[in-house]
DNA sequence: CTTGACCCTCACGCAACGTGAGGGTGTAAC
DNA sequence: GTTACACCCTCACGTTGCGTGAGGGTCAAG
């Protein structure tokens, strides 16, 4: 591939891709969009490449994710551009669905207004009931490792009810409690080998077909993204490392 | 019209709507919703009414309108729920649109990358020239007082390329510059009228009609509106009332 | 050289909540 | 009556993603 020569300034840039420079500041200020040059005077230099990932980058914000969540997924080793653009499609259209219930019960409230009538209020906030980012950041955070997985994830969860996300919580909730009741009763990863099973098979049930070493993969993302950490620790202290380790004497044992 | 005797707790209202218990709080706390009701010990009972107005809150919030500017629309002794629900309605669809767009983009994005060629940067970025929300509600200010002004206004603009925008800034810039140049010339406000003729005319050309009693009520808005306060101020000091007065003297000229 | 548009870094400030802390209320079960 | 649980309140620190200057440098045209 021809070294791009072509480069934007960054009101250039700001200018097409909408936004301000203020944001390409920021955007290169947090490591989200370095510009790939610099002029002799400092000047930022945006190259088409650049202005692909900022592409990128305003997909993710406009369907709401967090600016730390977009650089984590763009960084990613397995970040495939095709793969990227088809899954933001798919939900960019289910925003517009989203969008189109609203209006429909804007005209649900004028005739209502119009006969007198009232409205009951679940209709009348029908298609506000955005997907919950909380969740669907946890899923995806679970899925991120795999490329195919997150396609794969995203095929079966796009039918899932509140209900499913309901019993899908529940479970994961429930596997993390045990594994904080073997932490705190002083048991090994080795014992706790069983939950880490279950847990693979959770995830392969819910989300995408996962081996163990896919899981073991799964253990690193846990140990090296301070979410998860967070999100454990939270629960016990250590409750990451265990976990972890009890996913590695899963697929040892199972290789054993 | 029956009192409303159905209240719901805030835990209920922001599950109807799809919002947080602290979402709800905030817009108390900052006058937004306040809820009908306290019970006897103190908590926030929500009514139907409440609803109603929340799903306002929430549909110019959705389109991207700031609290203050949310809460100012909702309290306009003029402000109409009909008219409000048309005007919102129409600007959802337009950002339906807009997300098509955003579609489109990625379709077209997907298809170069399958032949290896590249798209032009402005063609990537389609679909996100959102409306801008500071000259939208630049004029919507302008607009405020007349719901009919309003609607007639949002007829006249939904049409209105970026050029047309340019074009309108450009020259309400330039009556505002004229006017900070009178001011500090030590020029009357009736030196002025004629300025604010042709700043009533910009209004009436590009927005409604505007008689010179409603451009009178508009600068007794400019005066009370803090944030027009802001805008002129940040010209010349004194420009507020300057040009507030002038638009008084040319009314009072027409009248003689 | 001057002017005007653009560039840089630095940094305070804000909107709109998120997330506890600490304590009260209501209801059902024991 | 007590306990447990889900919900309620107010208070308040903190976060995210910029907006808005301040102060000064760069570039190109007149």
């Amino acid at each position: 591939m021809v070294t791009d020569a072509k480069t934007y300034t960054v009101s250039e840039a700001a200018r097409l891709a909408h936004v301000t420079v203020r944001t390409l500041h920021h955007y290169d200020e947090i490591g989200l969009l370095v510009p790939s040059k610099r002029s002799a005077s400092g000047y930022r230099l945006y190259t088409d490449a650049d202005l692909r990932r900022l592409h990128q980058i305003l997909l993710l914000r406009e369907l709401g994710f967090p600016l730390e969540t977009i650089g984590r997924v763009l960084d990613d080793p397995s970040y495939d551009r095709a793969t990227a653009l088809r899954a933001q499609r798919e939900l960019l259209v289910e925003r517009i669905r989203r969008t189109e219930s609203v209006v429909r019960a804007i005209d649900r409230a004028l005739d209502a207004l119009e006969r007198g009538t009232e409205m009951e209020p679940e209709r009348l906030f029908e298609g506000f009931e955005d997907f919950d980012h909380a969740q669907y950041e946890a899923e995806a955070r679970e899925r991120w490792g795999h490329t195919e997985a997150y396609k794969e994830s995203l095929r079966r969860t796009r039918r899932y009810t509140k209900e499913d996300w309901a019993a899908i919580r529940a479970e994961s909730e429930g596997l993390m409690d045990e594994f904080a009741a073997a932490l705190t009763a002083g048991k090994s990863p080795e014992d706790a080998a069983d939950l880490a099973e279950r847990h693979r098979l959770h995830i392969e049930r819910w989300f995408y077909p996962l081996t163990r070493e896919g899981h073991v993969g799964l253990a690193d993302l846990y140990e090296a993204d301070a979410r998860f950490g967070k999100y454990f620790e939270s629960r016990a202290p250590g409750l990451t490392q265990f976990v972890a380790s009890a996913i590695r004497a899963n697929a040892a044992r199972a290789g054993a």
